[in-house]
DNA sequence: CTGTTAGCGCTTTCAC
DNA sequence: GTGAAAGCGCTAACAG
């Protein structure tokens, strides 16, 4: 199959590649009759016009970047999928490119520069914490950077993200409420700004509640089932165990019942707050409370976000940054 | 920021646009002295390459298309993920464009026309079973195309997919086996292949076992949550209930147990078979027996030919087709 | 070893 | 209303 160019069309119909264009793009002024005439000799060929020649004559790659830290998790996954619904709604022909950088700020850095290199108009980044010198670059040549669920310090930037403070203090209140005295903290690494917020939030929790944080009981986890497995075998195989346990994130609580039950603990051993939901949650009646985080929404108001930003004047004379906080909510039954 | 072309990195190391390529390219030959002062300019200017000029140039989009029915499934975003570890790992800057056709052949028709447009270099489709002629058009048009988990009759394309017969025969007689003499079933759409498979299987398995198929036990789900939701309300809601129930895929089976929790019946009220895993299905004892497939693995394969058919040549001297047909296993315990 | 140059396929002034 | 022509940023012959 020949591959057809945009000349081919032109000279099949008898008329100029510009004639094309405009029929193409329905710019400019074509003739009803000529219009229709392109356009049948268009589907008799079967012609594509070729994006990425588009792309660079426009100088627009109508394309967005997403880099996130865990493509297996289901939490970014519906973000991801909420920004594409978000960006594919506007019917201007964008996509999404997202990426995975394993909470990894090499891989990270690469998708970086992977991204800019491909001209995307926008980068929603939840990040590791590492290349801040990089993603502000980013910014700076023009490109708009969205942060998404993670937040980097020092960087004015757009970001939507979670409350994670005062829920995170609200479910350790909870569980002091329901009499337990030793509870756990299974942490994410304090280089993610989720993992020192929620931290934050439990501190302030302890302090309400009036109970002594005991050491022993905070591990840092790291956000991955396998955290999750670690720090719960951690917790149960010495003197002191905890009677229930806040988890940072959705990952280390599944983690944390797979490691019971390789211990051999009922699954209902402890009371248990997870900081993001599991699928089967609902289904799951077990001593677990969820801190409901909004994902969907999430992705939308950075789609949303993004595709406004896109409207506006690149880099220049971008006003202030904006900053959107979505409130999780305890789920108490 | 000013975007940097290559032209200003010519300009300011005092060489030619052609060195600047075969510096950026390592093509060519370029004295180490001069190699090196390019490279610190570069670094110094803090210059990207345009991928997207280079990719009209070279007439290369270095991109691979990927249409999954759904992108909540979990099976699918796991055959995704390997596909692009495995085109990443390539190292020549390849990567995925994911489309969600959400099972609706008309956003199939546009994700793979989009796809075109981008001038993929191949394209992996777990398709609808719809569009079949189109597809065939973009194979002929030298895009490689590679059928994913589902095929689509009467074509000649490269396919990774599942045996989804013949476990599926085994899973009912695995049931009838345990005693069990009403059976239900609940199936996927037959205009998939996947559905039609497992329906197959699941006849022969019930001539193996010398039962008879009961018509109103016999119930065409659509792969949704919400189809397993009906299908169980439907099944459990009149006189002559199943004792067990074969699921044609791991939706629908998490839909039964919403159901099942919705109706007030216990979740272990009925033995089930489900194709294709929940994720907490090893945390979930309830009487669930799951028939395991192997969606890393299919991505791999998929990634694997993909990036070896980019070596041969395009279309024309295609040899014969590949199928690679995998395994999935039933779980007894 | 390095520079010059001709495009890749498209859009977009600017003439007519 | 339509066409001619100049590039978008890069690579790859081809000279030198």
């Amino acid at each position: 199959m020949p591959k057809l160019t945009i000349r081919d069309v032109a000279q099949a119909a008898g008329v100029s590649t510009a004639t094309i264009s405009r029929v193409l793009n329905g710019s400019g002024y074509v003739s009803a009759e000529v219009r229709e005439h392109v356009q049948s000799t268009i589907r008799a060929l079967g012609y594509r016009p070729n994006a990425i020649a588009r792309s660079l004559k426009q100088e627009k790659s109508r394309s967005i970047g997403l880099i996130v830290p865990d493509m297996t998790n289901p939490y970014f996954m519906t973000v991801a999928r909420a920004v594409q619904r978000r960006i594919e709604r506007e019917g201007a022909g964008y996509h999404l490119l997202i990426m995975d950088s394993a909470e990894d700020r090499e891989k990270e850095r690469e998708a970086l520069h992977f991204l800019l290199e491909k001209r995307v108009e926008a980068i929603v980044l939840a990040g590791t914490g590492g290349n801040r010198e990089l993603v502000q670059a980013a910014s700076d040549g023009g490109t708009h950077v969205v942060l998404a669920d993670r937040t980097i310090d020092g960087l004015s930037l757009d970001v939507v993200a979670e409350d994670n403070v005062d829920v995170s203090r609200e479910a350790i209140v909870y569980l002091a409420g329901r009499g337990h005295r030793r509870i756990a903290v299974i942490n994410g690494r304090q280089t993610i700004s989720t993992a020192r917020e929620r931290y934050a939030g439990v501190c302030a929790g302890f302090a309400q509640a009036g109970l002594q944080a005991e050491p022993e009981l905070i591990i840092e986890g790291d956000y991955t089932r396998q955290g999750g497995i670690a720090a719960i075998r951690a917790l149960m195989t010495r003197p002191g165990r905890p009677t229930a346990v806040y988890c940072a994130n959705n990952e280390m609580t599944f983690g944390v019942y797979l490691g019971l039950q390789e211990l051999g603990f009922p699954l209902d051993e402890l009371d248990i707050v997870s900081f993001g939901d599991l699928e089967f949650s609902s289904l799951f009646h077990q001593r677990l409370t969820v801190i409901r985080q909004n994902p969907e929404r999430l992705g939308e108001e950075v789609g949303e976000l993004v595709m406004r930003r896109r409207g506006e004047g690149s880099g220049e004379a971008a006003a202030g940054r904006e900053k959107r906080v979505l409130y999780p909510k305890l789920e108490c039954r």
